[in-house]
DNA sequence: TCCAGATGTATCGAAGCGATACATCATCGC
DNA sequence: GCGATGATGTATCGCTTCGATACATCTGGA
């Protein structure tokens, strides 16, 4: 099993752990909780979905309970809505508390972000605090081969790996404000057991 | 033949465009322009190297000229220096030049810019401007989506959201500041035609 | 001297993408 | 009403690309 279909492993199961959803709606969300960027295909999904109902970690609805707002008898291709099993359900929070250099590569790090709510505060820590290792490498790695090849790159290419850098170092701030915030609301826990960290307003009226 | 492998295409010419050279290097310079993310592998840049080849773009230098510096008569496998003929400095020169949808998507604008040095102020002005359209058209659309579905996200999601949204309202500065500095060098481009653009002052002493 | 790691070309199986097929439903101009 | 257009919906096929690996040589240090 790939890297990229890990992460759709994860991301169809963290869906699915909210609500039960048909393929299309599924893709939708998918390609919102991935990025227009690394969106994927039917192509993709629907192969995906199959293995997941032959491992038994999904279930497909009764057509019949799926097509109660429908009152149509005729042959309309009934919609198949999948739901978690128990095994998915388990699988899912092995996958999600997993915090190794799995959870914090490129391709992995936002999916696993996006189900932080449930984690634990000790797996957000290690898997932040790898992300930022991790960009930090990168940035030592560019900034030497920049002292080392400067002198043949035109000032365009320059910009680009300027702009480029700076955007990684904008990231590794984001990450040590959410790092900071999370150990704050972490040692604030026994008091104030519901605040979530972060930049909004924790439970905003909005 | 796919997007991905215009891309490639036009990069493979542009290093070439350069100086000749052999596989191995070829791949570190690409991976080192296309970013750490988007690296390619040997399985696509070889057929991608037959493939010119076949199309009379490239052309393999004669490996004694190769081996000249290593004396072996041994079995020693040949490095295979490529250069670029003048066909391909052609399909080059009309690849660089393009300036629609295709020159300023997610996949493809940065190699273009990478290679703004061999183009025309026209049509760098017409790429960043694109460029900065689709960028504007996502944001709509996320901010969009963001209204219609703010209430069933956790924070987590939503702070990954206004991240991203952020980032992508950076991009959109960079690019309006470059796009800026572009249009002035123009005005003055009579009086002073070396001038480059962009933000690091020109000859800096490092 | 010997081993580890960089350099170098090349291919193979598996996975994912983009396009497409096919079908129903909602909406709007006419 | 009536056809056109586009959203919704499941599904597959061929081609490209990836990741791993094979194989071979050179370099530097224990």
């Amino acid at each position: 099993m790939s890297r990229r279909s890990e992460i759709i492993e994860l991301a169809v199961l963290g869906l699915l752990h909210e609500a039960p959803l048909h393929g299309y709606e599924l893709r939708k969300r998918l390609n919102a909780l991935l990025g227009t960027f690394r969106a994927l295909s039917y192509g993709t999904l629907y192969p995906a979905l199959k293995s997941l109902l032959a491992g038994g970690l999904i279930r497909a609805l009764d057509p019949d309970d799926a097509a109660e707002s429908l009152g149509r008898g005729t042959g309309r291709r009934a919609r198949i809505v999948y739901e978690l099993t128990a095994d998915g359900k388990e699988r899912f929070q092995s996958l999600v508390t997993q915090s190794g250099p799995a959870a914090w590569e490129d391709e992995t790090f936002d999916v696993h972000f996006a189900f932080f709510a449930r984690t634990d505060a000790a797996t957000r820590l290690r898997i932040l605090e790898g992300r930022r290792m991790r960009l930090q490498e990168r940035l030592d790695g560019v900034r030497q081969s920049m002292t080392r090849t400067r002198e043949r790159l035109d000032s365009y290419t320059l910009e680009l790996q300027r702009h480029g850098l700076e955007s990684v170092e904008r990231e590794v701030r984001w990450l040590t404000e959410l790092i900071d915030s999370e150990r704050a609301s972490n040692m604030t826990h026994l008091r104030n057991p519901d605040a979530l960290p972060g930049r909004p307003d924790p439970p905003g009226p909005g």
